[in-house]
DNA sequence: AATACTTCGTAAGTAAATTTAACTATCTAA
DNA sequence: TTAGATAGTTAAATTTACTTACGAAGTATT
């Protein structure tokens, strides 16, 4: 649905970029922003009024003269608006109050003890009542990271299995109770926006995230936003057959991409390789091998196991494939792994790009790099937040 | 990068968007693009005096009265422009004049003969020269759809290989010649643009089409625009193994799904398969298996023979596999097949369907539908020539 | 047939926002 | 001390959409 273009829409774009210039610049005088955004310097002026009149933008001190007066310089006021930020998709329900610039002020979480359906939604409600409790500034909204199939642009989840969530309209049931913008999209969507947005730059305006934990997606940020399909499903890479007849998926195919590289199926590998190599060092972490878990893989990897290391060499063949199928569809592009995978380091990501380069087309895995994504477990909590930024302010860091 | 938002920008978008709406509703009236754009009628007066002035729009007599005044009704005058569409994915090279609403006017093919390099390069200004000679209205500029990887944002083949075509400027080198705009893009992203535009419509704003001819490749249609990778890229889907330690491919690997599924494939899976099986009709419509074409492939296909069924099953499951890979990465969305495959109809898109629904997540699955483009063998000539008209008009028909 | 009501298109004036041009305040360097 | 440079602001001009109003041309009703 293509919409006419008003006055006031520029005036919210030109506005938004100033407010993105002085985001990803730090400090920057108003003439600085004139030269680098192309606007006039009465406009970039007329704008910050507006933006000190909110509050988001302060003077902070004066630059050194370079050859005339010197300038005064603007930066975020990164506490004058507080983001909530919220991730469903761990055992424990986690909730985070965050200021402008990504910093969490305040935690709090909600073990979720197995309840799901309405008793789940309880506990969101839980969560967010604490959180708005403890807020010291004016709350800019409420951004939610969440597993399942999210239709991000109606604010539904249309299918959380691990939550038995169906059809939950979510960013209306929020907005009548706290009279604040919601925004959600899919935990591995939102991870890849933490990352763009958070994560150490790269300046490149594409990313993909793939996140390995209990499930396996991706997250798609193409030219600076969120990649969410239409209406929703992009980067469910997790669900597409790689295994001929392969094991049975909670999605209902076989042979799924999540059935041979998430945690679980890492440990399981490991287990049947143990059980076959008695001198292993997983039998002697482990007292049995039903007991391996997934940080005694990562410890016997840590120590050398060949066994260990023959399963985390074929998950990276299998994440290297993957990445393949991603970049001959979307183009070349940075590819990032996420989740608790990134202790298996470098001998991860060389599988990983080994295979990419056998099998997707070399101008294009040239181009395209495997690495680990820069955050943390934080990542969803932050990339939440950056959904609400990117949402509610514009904030689109465009870089070079 | 960013830019700054001017009323300049504000009008050419409302110019575009009342352009649009005019070309897509066919004939209409000022009063009803107000209340379809929901831009003001006077307003909508404005701007269509411009759209007059430049004789884009024309005046073509009243509706009936719907309870007051008779409203005049405005259309596109198709013929105001000549557009240039250049199809040079071919044995020969091809070119049209073709006017606004997509009508081929006059047509102009060149025989490549083997020529490559430079001397193909000549042969492109030989096609563009005569297509000028016989232009009989304003031109609106040159619109490509090429082999190989095409950097469209800068105009640049980055490499075509059987063209022998590297790094050639091809939109600097035209532009200086002839001093008009030119656009390009891979002919299988054309195709899209070209089926999405003029094809019957499916009210779809995303569209996936599947060009097997000589090559295997995609074009993706994201949202009414074509999708074509940061800088390139998209779609390049018959250079991502499928087959372990398959055939070779031209582009270095193996196993490519163009190994298994391009028109010349398909030709030696059968000829195989007719040696194998001396009962088959392919050996009463060939002398000798080598002599089996595409030509005999369909024509045994139509009787019915079952080693051609064989082949094109597998044909159609392969081609099931990469649309679920699609798919899984932009979410469901129409996905309609294009080249010569066509006259295998409903039986190749069951098995593709077929192998669709096994492979992908069923949620997104059942929201994709495999299908035929409804364009013959003009498509890229037209999509070409789509190219041109979204940006060179901000054409952008918008359904719904 | 007269009248009231609808709808279309346009005209004149208003409002919002950028741009242009000019001005003041500082700062550097000769 | 002074000329030149840079930053930021002010005021007028410009662009463009919006508001309000009006005439033209229909239909429906009395």
């Amino acid at each position: 649905m293509t919409k006419k273009a008003t006055h006031e829409q520029t005036r919210i774009h030109n506005t938004q970029l100033v407010f993105s210039t002085v985001y990803e610049r730090g400090e920057i005088s108003r003439a600085e922003i004139a030269r680098v955004t192309h606007l006039t310097r009465p406009t970039v002026s007329d704008v910050v009024v507006d933006l000190m009149a909110q509050g988001l933008l302060e003077e902070v001190g004066r630059a050194p003269s370079t050859g005339g007066k010197r300038a005064i310089l603007l930066r975020v006021n990164a506490d004058a608006r507080c983001l909530i930020g919220i991730d469903l998709a761990r055992e424990d329900f986690r909730g985070a109050l965050i200021n402008l610039h990504g910093e969490i002020k305040h935690r709090v979480s909600l073990p979720l003890q197995g309840r799901d359906g309405t008793a789940a939604l309880e506990l969101v409600y839980e969560l967010v009542d604490a959180l708005i409790k403890a807020a010291c500034s004016p709350l800019l909204g409420i951004g939610i990271g969440t597993p399942g199939l999210v239709d991000a642009v109606n604010g539904v989840i249309y299918q959380a299995v691990n939550l038995n969530w169906r059809d939950i309209h979510l960013r209306t049931l929020l907005q009548e109770r706290y009279n604040l913008p919601v925004y959600m999209a899919n935990d591995c969507q939102v991870a890849a926006l933490g990352e763009y947005t958070f994560g150490e730059n790269s300046s490149a305006r594409d990313l993909v995230v793939i996140h390995v934990g209990k499930g396996v997606g991706a997250g798609i940020v193409l030219n600076g936003r969120l990649f969410h399909g239409n209406p929703l499903g992009a980067g469910e890479i997790g669900h597409v057959t790689v295994v001929e007849n392969g094991e049975h998926c909670q999605c209902g195919n076989t042979g799924c991409l999540e059935t041979v590289t998430n945690s679980r199926a890492i440990v399981r590998q490991t287990q049947a390789l143990a059980q076959r190599a008695p001198q292993s060092i997983l039998n002697q972490l482990a007292p049995h091998p039903d007991a391996i878990t997934f940080e005694t893989v990562c410890e016997a990897f840590a120590e050398g196991d060949e066994a260990a290391r023959q399963v985390i060499r074929e998950v990276g063949q299998h994440l290297g494939a993957a990445a393949a199928h991603l970049i001959v569809v979307l183009g070349g592009c940075r590819i990032l792994l996420a989740g608790r995978i990134t202790c298996f380091g470098q001998f991860l990501l060389d599988a990983a790009q080994e295979a990419l380069n056998k099998r997707a087309l070399a101008a294009l895995s040239q181009t395209s790099e495997i690495g680990f994504v820069s955050m943390g477990a934080d990542i969803i909590l932050l990339g939440a937040a950056a959904l609400l930024l990117h949402e509610e302010l514009g904030l689109f860091p465009y870089n070079g």
